[in-house]
Parts: structure tokens; C-alpha cells; sequence
DNA sequence: ATTTTACGTCAGTCATGTTGACTTATCTAT
DNA sequence: ATAGATAAGTCAACATGACTGACGTAAAAT
């Protein structure tokens, strides 16, 4: 049972990297996943961030509003739900986003190199059924929206 | 590249429940890390344990100080270096250890049972060459220390 | 017209990390 | 034998990112 700890050494490397990065811009881990999930996904609303995320409002209301105001993410008002505020990144947030991106795409394709393709799909395989089965279905289903039912 | 993604859900699933019993007990997951890595390692000394966990001794010393004073660890001079304060669980730390232990064991066991037995080296030899190179010893080698070079 | 929803905000608290400065005991090297 | 290095601990101040609870506003749904 050394998975514990290979996870938690992988995960705190993983973390490492970006984390420097950030705190150039005076942000943290918190700013981070936010950026991530606003550049997978732009147009996400607010209340669908904090169902991936699982924290509450009040904790993403900080570091969404300081990328907001320092112009990271834009927000512009749901076009057939005008109470929502749909989330993407600035040119700025694209910028900082692309460099997080890739010192992890890095980290993960000199893994992926180091152990091939079936090691991949194995590596994928057991962290999709160690997840919770509700958030299975953003990575496998493709032609649905992973938030249409939130 | 949904490796990011995927390695977020399933670390904050994977700590999601050893956090709810943590709970309870009015200990956070820092105190999970310490009891896990004593509980792995018996006599591990401070500094040794500073060097895995990555953090302050200012930070680790809150930490540790309530598991010692609490009782779920107990420290002994070293034998040789009476400097050093050898670390392990009473038989109170051994409990938690255990509860905790199993829920992510369980989940782990799950994961692997639904993946395979080929899926499972796959992803350890992806975390393994995700981490960085330092650490991957304490897998490996089996009959030195891994904490003997720190 | 009323209720619900999406989002935001104010206020207070807690857990966990940080830096920097200093102490004590013990080991190591000259 | 003494001087310096090391292991561990402590005090103080601070930052980040979580939390709860209460309340407000605008828009949508009933």
C-alpha cells in the first residue's frame, strides 16, 4: 500500500512548480485552480466553479474577485440567464495560464515518456475509479457538457 | 492533457474522508500527514520528518506538539544522537492510524480492483516518475534507509 | 405576486503555512 | 578542552485560504 504515499509525494511535486510561479504574482494555489478551471472551460458560471471546487462562496469571492479586478478573468452576464456571471480569461489570464499549464504538461509528459503508453492509460484508468462515479463523467463524456447538470 | 484535472479530483476525494474523520477528533490534515508518516515509520527522527513534509519546523512543531501532548505520539532520545527526538505512535496513534489507513486503503483497493492489475503498475510508475528523483529512493531501495542520506 | 435562484458582501473564526530571532542540549572537529 | 555545528524547541508576528452565519439584490420561475 505505498499508493498514500506515492500520491502524496507526486502530488506536493506536482503542486510545487506552479505554486512558485504564482507567488511572483502575489497568488496562490487557491488563484491557480481557478485559472485552470475558467481556461478549460470559458462561459463556466460561478455556481458551477464552486461544484467542481467544493468550497463555498465566500472563499471563492476573494480569489475570484482579485482576478477579476486585477484582470485575469472577465466577467460578462449570462446571455439567457442574465444573473449569471459567465467566467473567461483576459489576454493577461490566458498569459499566466499558459505558463502554469506547461511547467505541468512538462512534469507529466517526461512521466508519461519515462513510462509509456500503457502505464498511461493505466495511471488514468485507477485515478478515474479512485475519484467520486459524479465527476467521472466530465472526462468520458465528450459530447455532453460536464456541468449541464449542476 | 486531462491528467491535471484528473489527479485533482481524485486527490481531493482522496483526502476528502480521512478529512471528515480527522474531523472529529479536531485534527486537520496536517496532523493526518504526521501520523501517517510516523505510523510508516517508527523512530523517524524531527528533521526527517521535516524533509518529507517540506514545511517549517515552526509549522510542524504545532502539529506535533498536540499529537504528543494529546498522546497519540510519543518521543524518545535517540540511542546514539541524544540530540535527536525519535518519533512513534502509542497505542492511541496506532488506532487513528489504523482508521485512517483503511479508508484510503479501501479506496485504493477499489480503484485498483476495478482497473487491473496492469493498470495498477502503470500509474504507480507514472507517479514515480512524477515526483521528483530525491524522493524516489524511499520506493525502491529496499534495504537502505530511506531517510538515511537527509 | 411570491418564491427561488445566482451572485455578492460583511463579519468573525480557524487551520496551516511563512519569516526571523533566540535558547538549550549535544555532538564533532580542532 | 574548547569552539563550532547540529537537532530540536520556542516566541512572535503575519498571510492564505478555508469555514459559518447573516443579509442584500437582481432576475427567473412558479
Amino acid at each position: 500500500m505505498q499508493a498514500i504515499e506515492l500520491l502524496f509525494f507526486a502530488y506536493r511535486d506536482f503542486t510545487g512548480e506552479p505554486d512558485e510561479l504564482l507567488a511572483e504574482y502575489g497568488f496562490g494555489r487557491a488563484h491557480h485552480r481557478v485559472i485552470h478551471f475558467v481556461g478549460r472551460n470559458p462561459g463556466i458560471t460561478v455556481s458551477e466553479l464552486l461544484s467542481i471546487l467544493q468550497i463555498t462562496k465566500q472563499s471563492l469571492s476573494r480569489v475570484l474577485g482579485q482576478l477579476v479586478r486585477e484582470g485575469f478573468i472577465k466577467q460578462t452576464p449570462g446571455a439567457e440567464d442574465r444573473r449569471q456571471r459567465l467566467l473567461e480569461l483576459t489576454e493577461k489570464g490566458l498569459e499566466l495560464d499558459e505558463k502554469l499549464f506547461n511547467v505541468q504538461r512538462q512534469r507529466i509528459v517526461r512521466a508519461y515518456k519515462e513510462s509509456g503508453a500503457e502505464a498511461v492509460a493505466g495511471f488514468r484508468s485507477v485515478l478515474m475509479n479512485m475519484m467520486e462515479e459524479d465527476d467521472r463523467p466530465r472526462f468520458t463524456n465528450k459530447q455532453k457538457s460536464p456541468f449541464s447538470n449542476r
